[in-house]
DNA sequence: ATCGAAAGGTTTCGTTATTAAACCTATTTA
DNA sequence: TAAATAGGTTTAATAACGAAACCTTTCGAT
């Protein structure tokens, strides 16, 4: 009777919320974007029970998102920091932000934001077309069994066509 | 003992990751954009225990996401809509699965893709700063203490300066 | 060098959440 | 009119989560 497993769909969607869709795992990856690096680094700021959190931190690095290396200071300790999977991830944190900021505050209600180098905000998210142009929400049609084409010279395939 | 609650969290994403970051929520989402709308649909197409679909079906239509109304063929059963707080988690969706297409698929995988009405594929998410140059993984920070600012004119907010 | 504290976990145990399956009632369909 | 389907609710078992206690290694101060 163990949770039900989605590691197999032919949906992407359900091959990410199986990997990443737990309460915990990307708030993890979210403090880890903030620099965090530590197991009690990421204990004190997240208030989560310390089993679960090297449990999920030992997930994560089994999936390839963190990677545990030395402590860069030469302590004995190790310390949790993003692989480019992990990096990947921005994208979807950002669109659960930004989702958030629209929905889930009131006016007045403190919450941090995002900047960039220069401190200013970044652009929303946007759902565009192979040219370019703006697709509204009944815009998307999901077709069924593509094969995932072989990603050229290393880079990693495009859905911009 | 109950779940550690994030609603009060002042970051957006833990606050988003309260209200919908659970195994099942976001897959009843997408099965709502591809155009399912009723109780057996959702418990067919996804597999999940009756009772646990009847409570997340209850818990996104008190969270505004979806909305419960009459049949539109004037049967007696009623169906699932998404509304425009539903609607505005496709970005989400679409992040979730471009990460899924980029990194937990084999070459040669069947998977589910994604066309716009010319059957066209969509672009890529992108970050992008204020002026629409690409910002890296490494140029975004946090910042702390905003106050979210009164949408203008009926319209949400833009992070978009 | 030694003592105490902190880091980084693991173990234990109680509570909550998921699950499959059985059950139920109101509607359709044959 | 009978049977099947829709749309749930209830029950009981299992799995995941949570707090606290515990443990070992390392670090900092004396």
């Amino acid at each position: 009777m163990r949770r039900v497993r989605l590691d197999d769909a032919n949906c992407p969607v359900a091959r990410t919320l199986d990997e990443i869709g737990d309460w915990w795992t990307l708030l993890i990856v979210r403090d880890a974007f903030v620099g965090r690096t530590r197991f009690s680094e990421f204990q004190k700021s997240l208030g989560l029970a310390k089993n679960i959190l090297a449990e999920r931190l030992k997930m994560l690095v089994a999936n390839g998102i963190l990677e545990k290396r030395p402590a860069s200071d030469g302590g004995a300790r190790s310390e949790y920091h993003l692989t480019d999977k992990g990096r990947d991830l921005r994208l979807i944190l950002i669109a659960l932000r930004q989702w958030g900021e629209d929905h889930l505050f009131e006016d007045g209600e403190d919450m941090t934001v995002i900047r960039d180098p220069a401190s200013q905000p970044i652009a929303r998210l946007r759902l565009a077309n192979a040219v370019g142009e703006e697709l509204g929400p009944e815009d998307i049609r999901v077709v069924q069994g593509h094969k995932k084409r072989h990603a050229k010279a290393g880079r990693v395939e495009s859905t911009l066509a």
